[in-house]
DNA sequence: GCATCAATACGATAGTTATCGAACCGTGTC
DNA sequence: GACACGGTTCGATAACTATCGTATTGATGC
């Protein structure tokens, strides 16, 4: 793994290091997977994502952009509101680094 | 997702969130794999973790505790050295959570 | 006992971040 | 136009963290 990837990846587990921030992914990747399931596109606004957060608007935004920044999640605009998507490229990512199973012989 | 499991998870993603501990923990992994492939146990000094890393030992030492404490790895005393291996239960874990494909229809 | 080596504990410091409140912007509705 | 609503920007602050140098521990070997 070259240097300049370490650092990215380093941003992206970053960006999932607050329990605040990991929730709303959490949240983004559940809604994710029930629009899957009803073959539906997988996004979502923005305010379905707070449930259970505890935070101000502002904070969340700073939240989102974080996320955004780190490459997990893309965002748009859909009049009022704000679009979230997953970003498959890196799920792909994340999985194959943790992909080797390690066992104790 | 339970709340407290968020808390815990976002712990383990605050360990890997720091380039150098991260590198430190790839390292480790990658060790683990060469290890695996020889048919030994997959664990490795610390001493060996270093590598390309550029800091002094406290940090280094801080760097460990703080995989440690998050579950990402074990590391026990043998004589004057640290043994360290990269726990699989959570590698597991991590490797569930990004495992769902998620694709646009 | 003494020297050495690997790692740790301690204290300090510079830098980063999570969160807030207040003010602001863009879009849709009346 | 005026208003409400979803989201953002700004500035401030308290809390946290990465790193360092120094001192210390614990194990090994002479």
């Amino acid at each position: 793994m070259s240097q300049p990837d370490v650092k990215r990846l380093a941003r992206v587990f970053h960006a999932l290091s607050n329990p605040n921030r990991l929730q709303l992914f959490l949240n983004l990747l559940e809604e994710s997977r029930l629009d899957l399931a009803k073959g539906r596109v997988h996004d979502c606004f923005l305010a379905q994502l707070l449930g259970n957060l505890n935070v101000g608007a502002p904070t969340v935004s700073h939240h989102v952009k974080e996320l955004a920044d780190a490459g997990l999640i893309d965002t748009q605009r859909d009049g009022k509101q704000l679009v979230c998507s997953v970003k498959p490229e890196v799920m792909d990512e994340l999985r194959a680094m943790f992909a080797t199973t390690i066992r104790a012989s």
